[in-house]
DNA sequence: GTCTATATGAAGATAGAC
DNA sequence: GTCTATCTTCATATAGAC
């Protein structure tokens, strides 16, 4: 491993300062709602400075994006590298660690309806990369758990996959949290539904 | 029937246009995107004759939330009124009903995170006292379903509602249309997803 | 790179004539 | 009630000194 220089390590941790308080911000509020005054005062810059490290309010999205399909990769070989889970075991990890972090307020919801972010998003290589790489691992366990015949043959892998997109982001979960049910309850409840379905087995 | 004064009507009809372009507006782009302006333009009148009819962006957007609760109702009396239903052929008919209305562009989809409207909303109690006669309409199916056991045990009636409301608009319907599927097929699949679950059976 | 101060534009809401 | 013109606020983005 190089050392970067100094300066750079510097710059690296505000990016990351910044990174953070945007994922807090996309979470909380959302891309429309969140500004960009608030986001310097969250870090405690001048909003000029966020200029500096960051092109646009888009690429600052883009940048949470990216790091949570980063870390989503991190969390997708953690769970490969497991014991004793078939496919459609893994899938359920999966899901599982995605409602985690959505309760645990880190999950930048990015409303799916927005047509600056969304074309800043498809144009920009690296998060169509990391996208794309999450979404191919993701589909070849869900090819893998239809081969098992675990999963529902009435359902194709497409539609499995943004199932599995949706419930990443799912309201339902801050709903029941604010209803007062601990975490552990809502997941199990959402992994429920979105598993075994509302009808009963 | 009372008929009103012709002036009335005249205004009734204008605010329906109105509320008409909310509630398209509301489905396409979401309630932060949506401007006055396009509100104006799409019906045809100056912004500033909208203030006359609604006070704010806000009434604008509970107007449109209340014509829906209001057409919720008409076809809750309607699946009602349906032989050889029970409750949860009921509850299927209302998800399938929103999922058409989803797919006709027509369900205005309030992004779940936006105080101001949120408290407009909550305030709004014409809106709530709507809101709560299908809540509770819908719970009394749920309730009857699970003693029927055709419902999971495994979920709470309020758990099952609140995935109802969240399913009428799952951003999954408009990707698999997107996607070139005919919304029949659309329809299926997602009904299939939220009551049989993604695992086989 | 960081700051203060400001340009620019968009959008909600209003004034006042007709 | 409808219009044109305007007010006001606020948010993205930039200028320019240090």
């Amino acid at each position: 491993m190089a050392r970067l220089p100094f300066s750079q390590q510097v710059r690296q941790a505000r990016e990351d300062a910044i990174v953070d308080a945007v994922n807090r911000l996309l979470a909380g509020k959302g891309f429309d709602l969140m500004t960009m005054d608030e986001v310097a005062g969250e870090v405690g810059i001048a909003k000029a400075s966020l200029y500096k490290h960051f092109d646009s309010k888009e690429a600052l999205a883009a940048a949470a994006m990216k790091r949570l399909l980063g870390r989503a990769e991190v969390e997708l070989d953690r769970i490969a590298a497991r014991d004793g889970l078939d496919a459609l075991g893994r899938l359920k990890a999966v899901v599982h660690w995605t409602m985690t972090v959505q309760l645990a307020g880190e999950m930048p919801s990015l409303p799916s309806q927005n047509s600056s972010l969304r074309a800043a998003l498809m144009a920009d290589m690296d998060y169509m990369t990391l996208l794309m790489g999450v979404s191919e691992r993701l589909s070849s366990w869900i090819l893998a758990a239809q081969a098992d015949g675990a999963l529902s043959p009435k359902v194709p892998p497409e539609v499995v996959l943004y199932t599995l997109f949706a419930r990443a982001c799912d309201p339902v979960l801050a709903v029941l949290k604010a209803g007062g049910h601990p975490d552990d309850q809502v997941i199990d409840w959402v992994m429920a539904t979105t598993f075994d379905g509302l009808s009963a087995r």
